[in-house]
DNA sequence: GCGTTCTAGGAGCTATACGC
DNA sequence: GCGTATAGCTCCTAGAACGC
């Protein structure tokens, strides 16, 4: 049935008619929701114009229902049932919430987010699924179309249905294999760091953003030089690992079991210092009075404050 | 743009006719 | 006689029209 004609249907005729069914009689019906005889038997025509059929047909004592609105009997307890669950369903309670919350982020970020998230949820809300997606330059219209939920973003954004809550300064490290040249010089000077090639670890697809590292450069009027471009972190590392590139990604990277002894950090020019980005959680408004969505972003909040930190210098 | 008035339609009431 | 259907009425509400 079209929404139209849907939306000329008055869920009171459905009550009515349960009601009816139930007592098989006009005037006791009536009694039942406190409205007159002839009140109810107007009704009862209605709900006839509206399923084209009798319904009921009259006997000695009563109403013998139709072969129709018996086969509605079977149906309509559910229905109301399913109906007045939607309208009481007020409270979230995350034991028995069911949905798919898809989330947009950068790998990196996405790292060190969803081992310890999914660990909660799986304790506290089992009947949650999350997808993480990758963080590409058409996010945004899918935070405004509503095709995802969250997105770990880089800047806040100038869109005005978009609510961005800061998560954290990220101030970027820069990663180099134990052997690198520049891994024991205590104070390197930027145009060292640029004499480099570097390993790009950023979503391939998010042409137009640029990694934190990058805009910092541009605010100095310099800027690096990538050889390889890689969404995936494992593999970024192997080839800083196997190779003199560097690679710059955001300090809890530090964290990473997947940093072992075979790559260190290097210093950050004078430069460079003090130049952070915020890393903030981007929603659509139209999910901010949401109970459950309200919920994960503050899972979401306690998570990155607690694992963002760098623990590893 | 906002508040007031008018109007049409829906729903319930009483009284009463009609059917089983 | 009991229960249902209908007629005619009133009341309420939403939308349109109008004036400020």
């Amino acid at each position: 049935m079209s929404p139209d004609k849907l939306s000329r249907i008055d869920l009171n005729l459905l009550v009515t008619l349960q009601v009816l069914l139930e007592e098989r009689n006009v005037t006791r019906a009536a009694e039942r929701l406190f409205i007159t005889q002839p009140a109810m038997s107007r009704t009862l025509s209605r709900l006839r114009d509206l399923f084209d059929d009798p319904l009921f047909t009259r006997a000695a004592r009563g109403l013998i229902p139709t072969p129709r609105a018996e086969e509605l009997q079977e149906h309509l307890p559910d229905l109301l049932n399913a109906v007045g669950n939607l309208v009481s369903l007020t409270e979230f309670d995350p034991a028995t919430y069911e949905h798919t919350f898809r989330i947009a982020v950068v790998e990196q970020f996405g790292q060190s987010l969803f081992g310890p998230l999914m660990a909660e949820l799986q304790k506290e809300a089992p009947n949650i699924v999350v997808q993480a997606i990758e963080y590409t330059e058409g996010t945004e219209d899918m935070l405004a179309k509503g095709s995802i939920d969250f997105a770990i973003d880089l800047e806040k954004t100038d869109e005005v249905d978009i609510d961005f809550l800061p998560l954290l300064s990220n101030q970027p490290v820069i990663i180099a294999g134990s052997k690198h040249p520049l891994a024991s010089k205590k104070k390197p000077k930027l145009q060292d760091l640029l004499a480099y090639n570097y390993v790009r670890c950023f979503p391939v697809d998010a042409i137009k953003s640029v990694p934190v590292f990058d805009s910092m450069l541009e605010e100095l009027g310099e800027q690096r030089h990538c050889f390889f471009h890689t969404s995936n972190l494992l593999t970024a590392l192997q080839v800083v690992q196997n190779s003199d590139a560097l690679m710059a990604g955001p300090a809890f990277i530090l964290n990473s079991e997947l940093l072992d002894k075979k790559l260190v950090k290097i210093e950050l020019p004078k430069e460079l210092k003090g130049m952070e980005k915020v890393i903030g959680l981007a929603q659509h408004r139209r999910t901010l009075t949401s109970q459950a969505h309200q919920w994960l972003t503050e899972k979401i909040a306690t998570i990155t404050a607690k694992h963002w930190v760098v623990k590893r210098k």
